[in-house]
DNA sequence: GAACCACACGATAAGATTTT
DNA sequence: AAAATCTTATCGTGTGGTTC
């Protein structure tokens, strides 16, 4: 094959003049670009220089003594430095909130792949005397390989990185765009958090959603005003870069702060949840089933026990009181607890509701296997029988009859 | 000893949800 | 529209105990 070493000559030449050609590219698309008008008057900013290129930067601060919602933000510094150490993906090692770093973009859309960008980048970090978010800012697409390079330079002191969905949206969105210009993610090595699943533990049941701007309004209490939905902002990016006019960049950047600072401090409220298993942190009786739930599926049946308690306890909805009372029943006889099991059984099994037939079969088991009591066994038997009757209903009757039959006792007919 | 019952545990699959 | 989880339900399978 002596036309091998020729070939990769061709090839090698071919890629450099791609290469050549994309940087031409850009450079002109540099010229030729509109030049921004009014960007530092729609955001407060300034062109940042880095060996890769420029890009623009905008970074704001929260005081400590304003609040976000109901929220403190003076509250995140005073967080404990382990308070996600365990909750976090890649053992994070005990860190102040100083060393947190919260991560949102805004991209030129939803879908995966490599067509997409993500044209800013807001970083939010907990200072002493607050909260601060920086925002990169990519003015063109060839402003991409600077804006990507002062992210990473900002990443690295991160010990911890928090995202909402970022898992399966931005982290992997963010890692093609570094290779797309030959650079390394700065990911690897830091420990991530995505707060999406665990606030879907605390909220699902009692929130219709927990999108992050669902659980702004509804756990911070925070309402925002004039704020651009998501699914406007390509179109807002790509208008914006076509006619150089940032008016509507304001709102844009507006938005991701908002997202970064209700992200930080959901993390304080997620966090504290799981610190102490729901107990002090949680109000609503659709929160304590919640975590109850979770409680229960980690192996932590005592805990679990005591959240489903107090779930029933507060005005619990009905379709959440039955199911729990009857996960209650299950936990208390696992506990060696049969009594309290049983004295469920008999409130489900005494009022109309979804558990009410398997309650009269569980009071059946009850009477015949524990108290050894056919006639009750029977009795329940039937009653379960004439709510819905089935092949095993018929099964357990006959075979209490002929138990009842053969021990002697009256033979009781229905 | 055979048949049956109740239960615990693990694997597996399906379905739902979030991000711009 | 793409990908990554998490929940929940649903099966087997093994065990221990009881009844005939």
């Amino acid at each position: 094959m002596p036309d091998l070493e020729a070939q990769i000559a061709y090839l090698r030449e071919r890629m450099s003049a791609a290469a050549r050609r994309a940087d031409a590219e850009m450079q002109e698309r540099r010229m030729r670009r509109p030049p921004p008008q009014g960007l530092s008057l729609a955001v407060p900013g300034r062109e940042v220089g880095t060996p890769a290129g420029v890009h623009y930067e905008s970074v704001s601060v929260m005081e400590g003594s304003r609040r976000h919602g109901n929220f403190e933000i003076s509250r995140l510094a005073a967080l404990p430095p382990d308070l996600l150490a365990g909750i976090t993906e890649g053992e994070a090692p005990a860190a102040p909130p100083e060393t947190w770093v919260f991560l949102d973009t805004e991209t030129t859309g939803l879908a995966g792949g490599s067509g997409t960008c993500a044209f800013l980048i807001g970083l939010g970090r907990v200072t002493a005397d607050g909260f601060e978010i920086r925002q990169f800012f990519m003015r063109d697409f060839c402003e991409e390989a600077s804006q990507l390079h002062a992210v990473r330079e900002a990443l690295a002191e991160a010990q911890v990185l928090v995202t909402y969905n970022g898992k399966s949206f931005d982290i992997p969105l963010l890692e093609t765009r570094y290779r797309m210009s030959r650079a390394r993610p700065p990911f690897g090595s830091i420990p991530h958090l995505d707060l999406l699943f665990g606030a879907r533990r605390i909220w699902r049941l009692r929130l219709d959603s927990c999108r992050l701007t669902e659980l702004e309004t509804q756990i911070l209490g925070h309402e925002r005003d004039d704020d651009i939905p998501g699914e406007l902002i390509p179109k807002a990016y790509f208008d914006f870069v076509r006619t150089g006019r940032a008016g509507k960049m304001g709102p844009v950047f507006l938005h991701n702060a908002l997202d970064i600072v209700s992200l930080a401090c959901l993390t304080a409220v997620v966090a504290s949840v799981f610190r102490d298993g729901g107990r002090a942190e949680l109000r609503h009786a659709a929160e304590f089933v919640a975590m109850g739930r979770w409680l229960r599926q980690a192996g932590r049946l005592g805990e679990a026990r005591e959240l489903f308690r107090e779930a029933v306890r507060r005005n619990l909805r009905e379709d959440l009181l039955f199911r729990t009372l009857w996960d209650l029943a299950a936990i208390e006889r696992k506990l060696h607890a049969p009594d309290a099991a049983v004295s469920i059984y008999a409130d489900l099994a005494s009022c109309p509701n979804a558990h009410r037939r398997d309650a009269m079969i569980e009071l059946a088991k009850h009477y015949e296997h524990r108290e050894r009591n056919l006639p009750m066994a029977l009795a329940f038997t039937e009653e379960a029988r004439a709510l819905a009757d089935d092949a095993d209903l018929r099964r357990r009757r006959e075979r209490l009859l002929a138990r009842a039959g053969q021990n002697g006792a009256p033979r009781l007919e229905f």
